[in-house]
DNA sequence: TTTGTTATCAAACATAATGTTGGATTATTA
DNA sequence: TAATAATCCAACATTATGTTTGATAACAAA
């Protein structure tokens, strides 16, 4: 990529991330962006169609990490010999990544219209709980599978969201062991 | 209230209604309201100082009616006495009070930008989800008591959901049940 | 180093939605 | 029926979004 490039698109994710602390993305307009990263409007209209296509590019960016592991695993891991064991590390794995970018995750969790962000967040966890039902029997005859699976994932966002509150406060593994005594037991 | 007054608010909830099950919170504009309605400009705005104004004033007419039920309870009833079957029929309750008012719910938590309506559905949740565990002894040493208050909020928007996208097949019994083995199982 | 390419910028512009105001009209209440 | 109060229309100011232009400067490749 072109050094020109880096350098605004860095300067606008730099911005949109003080920003995001600072207020709800509903409330950040274009023009603070603009501001902020010292990045023209023709500039910034170069690269994203809306500040909706930022935030879309934003969290894709985010999720490359976070996920990282777990889209390894997906092509590479032999699931005839998953255990327990595994998941509750991989998820161990996850929150650890989290809190690397713990501030982005802060601001824009905290944020009112993040609703794009949480539908692409959801879809990376759907992923895997999905994968941990087509490993592990599921037995519970008194909830739909897909209820459950629903539940995991909401899970993942309320425990998060409870980290959040607490300012990361805890370990990674303390919080992962959180979500699983809440979801698979 | 003047008839008149009544009159345009109705057509305002009227229109509302309808809207939202067309489109995302986010895109209706105050315009489409106003044609739909057919209330002028300076009307909408003597009664409403924005779009979230309005949100807020439908959200609050909702819970007024899906949580009367409970709200008397918090007044009336002998804790002392509670029992966990109280607890369940009044989830149920609500569930059939959701139920009534189910192309509005369907409108507005299938809808982009519906986070206002969220947070006050929540702070109802959260005040039966409170009453509960000062009610009922909290036993599990491996969860904090205030995420497992945040998972029981949570998980009735997420059955809530399931719900809505069974398109309300199920019986409000069927759902409070499931609610309650995801939650206090 | 030179040359062609391409990203950036500033500035002006069109568009669209929000919110405000004033004055005329009509419905309601008492 | 008379006073009150809600509605309407229409014009307007404001604000944010998104587009276009042409000039300038940074880059990559030969």
């Amino acid at each position: 990529m072109d050094k020109r490039e880096e350098k605004t698109i860095n300067a606008i994710y730099e911005a949109f991330g003080k920003l995001i602390n600072q207020k709800d993305y509903d409330e950040i307009t274009i023009q603070d962006i603009l501001d902020e990263s010292k990045v023209s409007r023709s500039t910034f209209y170069a690269h994203y169609k809306t500040k909706n296509d930022l935030l879309l590019s934003i969290s894709n960016h985010i999720f490359e990490h976070v996920f990282s592991h777990s889209l390894q695993e997906e092509k590479t891991h032999d699931y005839s010999k998953d255990s327990f064991y595994d998941y509750h590390r991989l998820i161990e794995h996850i929150f650890y990544h989290v809190k690397d970018e713990k501030t982005l995750f802060k601001g824009i969790l905290s944020s009112k219209g993040n609703e794009l962000f949480l539908k692409e967040f959801r879809s990376h966890i759907y992923k895997l709980v999905n994968s941990y039902y087509n490993n592990f029997l599921y037995r519970d005859q008194r909830i739909p599978l897909e209820l459950k699976k629903a539940t995991a994932v909401d899970n993942f966002i309320t425990v998060l969201n409870y980290w959040i509150k607490n300012d990361f406060e805890e370990s990674p593994e303390e919080i992962a062991s959180y979500y699983v005594n809440l979801t698979f037991y």
